[in-house]
DNA sequence: ATCCCCATGTAATTTGTTACATGATTGA
DNA sequence: TCAATCATGTAACAAATTACATGGGGAT
């Protein structure tokens, strides 16, 4: 499932062009999925000349012409047979995680800082998707229901979490700090540490 | 945070060969963060030919020699200063929710295997990770246990998330199942659509 | 017999991000 | 007056995945 599916799925709700469909994804996709311009447009040109779509120019006053694609019978049962195929992937790299497992190396002060940062992400989420949910009527269809109150709810707990346990990691013993790097732990504990991870 | 610093940091906690090292990201980060060969050999090589590690080869009989990669004070210091300075991100991309946002276009038996293969990979997430939790002793630092119990939470509400949501996409009456993609579909609710976004 | 583990790497390909290039309109 | 919105696209760059290439040892 690539840009190029996902913005055929995008027309199958309705015509739009470039512009449209990148605000399409900031509005509910942000959370896990993100396309920047130089996806989208050269997406659109190649699902153009394998006729998946069509595009009629919107000439505009003031305003560079609008290019307005729209979905063709083909490109729908295209994109339906990927929904039927495809097996999708679930993909996170988060180099937040990542350095919090080098705890110890960083000092109480930029711990707060990475933490304090992560939560308002977290906090801005969950508004950002209570907004839009309470902007919905009742023909919203139920995948978008599904997967906002997914976010909503996974974004709450991982505020949650950070919240109940960040002592672990913010209140530490003066003595554990690591101060002097060089002296104390430049050969001790080498090669005995497999059991650890 | 690239994988270059990120194999520094692995080699902070003991020496190791690349083929170490990519079984470390295997137990831990497997869940947040993944790396190949493909990433890491050369990111070992670069971090060499910088100083930041050194490479003593230990020749074995009928395997190919280990290349143990050792870290330098230098590279000790780089890695300290990439835990204090680099600002972290978090991104996932979830063709799994993707896909789900188009429910009404698939049928209840692909929807319900696509919620099956996704809980099946929770659960798998969460076994794993309180397999590597028994290992454990007093010593495992504060990061490791802290993104361990963060990816145990996380996998274990969304999987919660969707046995108690799943009814919304599967339990859809008859009627609503779409059947006849090309007739009744073709050009009806274009251009009206924005609101439900 | 066959498959997985060990152990290294390179090269091609795919994929996405960022920067560049342009420019009028509207609201603060 | 300054920033943001609308609107398109290309080109360079960065990054990661995948495939290729090699080969013995040990377990089932």
């Amino acid at each position: 499932m690539d840009i190029k599916t996902l913005c055929l799925g995008m027309l199958s709700y309705g015509d739009a062009c470039g512009y449209d469909i990148k605000k399409r994804f900031e509005a509910l996709f942000r959370h896990f999925y993100s396309a920047g311009y130089g996806s989208i447009y050269p997406a659109l040109a190649e699902l153009t000349a394998a006729g998946l779509v069509t595009c009629r120019a919107v000439p505009q006053d003031g305003r560079p012409e609008r290019k307005v694609y729209r979905i063709t019978e083909l490109g729908r049962r295209q994109f339906g047979d990927a929904l039927a195929t495809t097996q999708p992937q679930h993909k996170l790299r988060s180099e937040f995680l990542a350095m919090l497992y080098f705890a110890e190396l960083m000092d109480t002060a930029r711990l707060n800082d990475l933490l304090d940062d992560r939560l308002r992400q977290l906090r801005e989420a969950e508004a950002h998707i209570a907004a839009i949910q309470q902007a919905w009527n009742d023909e919203v269809p139920v995948g978008a229901r599904f997967v906002a109150g997914f976010g909503a709810v996974l974004a709450r707990v991982a505020a949650e979490y950070i919240e109940t346990h960040r002592h672990m990691l913010t209140n530490v013993p003066e003595s554990t700090v690591a101060d002097s790097p060089a002296t104390e732990r430049a050969t001790p504990q080498h090669e005995l540490i497999e059991s650890r991870i």
